[in-house]
DNA sequence: TTCATACTTCGATCGTAACCGAAGCATCTT
DNA sequence: AAGATGCTTCGGTTACGATCGAAGTATGAA
């Protein structure tokens, strides 16, 4: 009869292939149904209800009603957090279920992390920062420079109404495809929210590819040179 | 079959409560035997083997053959990190296995997490590291200042070579007793072992307890001021 | 109201993995 | 060499949980 936090319990909710299926859906950061669900996790509707409630009975997962639909999210930054540090931690084993990175060249390019850009461009984008001093980083830990902060306020990207929430700003995530650091934290997410909103790129309707057009392709680069 | 990052197995291997318990006991930071760790998960050796293999063989623990003894630790730094992780996240929903924190006043007091203090008196060293201006903290993201930098500089502590690792300098670990974070990363764990090499305080035979010496709780409590 | 869709609950089956006793191997002691 | 200690491997039992069919509830459409 030890004591301390239940790991067990959190172990065994992402232990299951079925649920770990679901959750990895879920790191695209859309909200999906319950039968989205079930198909993704490559089982009936009945099974997945049952692994679903588990799921939000441990705070992993939030549920929205609307209407007769069942939306699911991660449960808050933390849970995606969290997720995203077993897949880096997982790739970093080796433990891939099936190749090393994603078999769709578009998902190994540019797709969503729970929230924020991954892959190749992803990678770019942080080396990037970090190359011309606008993010310091002390092996995984990041921090953002002044000189940073003035190069995003230009791009009309408010740092300060970021750095209010009481999760981190810069926050290095291990990327499964690239086995390379790329940018998550709230500054992930605004910049990934950024080039959607500008027409840069859109998500893919089924996978969690990121798809740029040529011009955003463009703009993309021309802002994120490589050393 | 899909792509990507095996959780799943990740998952499972701490999702046993044997398993679990036996890396709660590899948190305290020192290399533990398989029947000591048998004894810790409350089972049998033969038992014990078989989970201590499948462990090793997911890159979580790392084993070290002396003579007849092997000796078990947390595989690295990535390991005991991820172990951390789960930790904290199962004690911010609430997944306790007995109670709301240790029942041992010595191990809520001040702890070993790994490799670094924990309890009260590692949140009281991180907040009054904060309270001062020597660590600056963007929620769960922390960097070091300049000023911070030389404080410990008098204090013998060298700073530019905890920086070279791999490993972040400043990281919040979240306190499951205390429900607030304490300092991680190469600093914390430089810390502790500055503590421990002064005589300020030992470790406990038994258990992850820090037991300070009443000089020694004299000079940490001059030394990390409260607010 | 009646039908359809989305989801949950119930009940039963089945597979896997945790578990331990017994036996086997390796290392140290005397 | 003989005995003791630390650990692993093997074999068989057992229990838990993942699974799905069938039936039940809720919401929306006709």
């Amino acid at each position: 009869m030890k004591e301390g936090p239940d790991i067990a319990r959190i172990g065994t909710l992402f232990g299951d292939p079925a649920r770990a299926n679901m959750l990895t859906a879920l790191m695209g950061g859309q909200a999906l149904t319950a039968t989205e669900l079930a198909q993704a996790a490559g089982v009936t509707v009945q099974t997945a209800s049952s692994h679903l409630s588990k799921l939000e009975e441990g705070g992993i997962l939030a549920q929205r009603k609307q209407g007769r639909h069942r939306y699911f999210t991660l449960a808050d930054a933390a849970a995606g957090a969290l997720l995203e540090n077993i897949m880096g931690f997982a790739a970093s084993r080796g433990h891939l279920r099936h190749r090393p990175g994603p078999k769709d060249p578009a998902l190994r390019k540019a797709r969503v992390c729970y929230d924020h850009l991954a892959g190749d461009y992803g990678v770019r984008m942080l080396d990037s920062f970090v190359a011309r001093g606008a993010i310091e980083s002390d092996g995984e830990n990041l921090a953002m420079t002044a000189e940073g902060r003035a190069e995003l306020d230009t791009l009309g990207i408010d740092v300060a109404a970021l750095t209010s929430s009481r999760r981190p700003l810069c926050k290095s995530c291990l990327d499964w495809s690239e086995r390379r650091s790329h940018l998550a934290g709230t500054l992930g997410k605004a910049l990934l929210a950024h080039f959607l909103e500008k027409g840069w790129a859109r998500r893919s309707g089924e996978s969690r590819a990121v798809l740029f057009t040529p011009e955003g392709e463009r703009k993309f680069l021309a802002l994120f040179p490589t050393g």
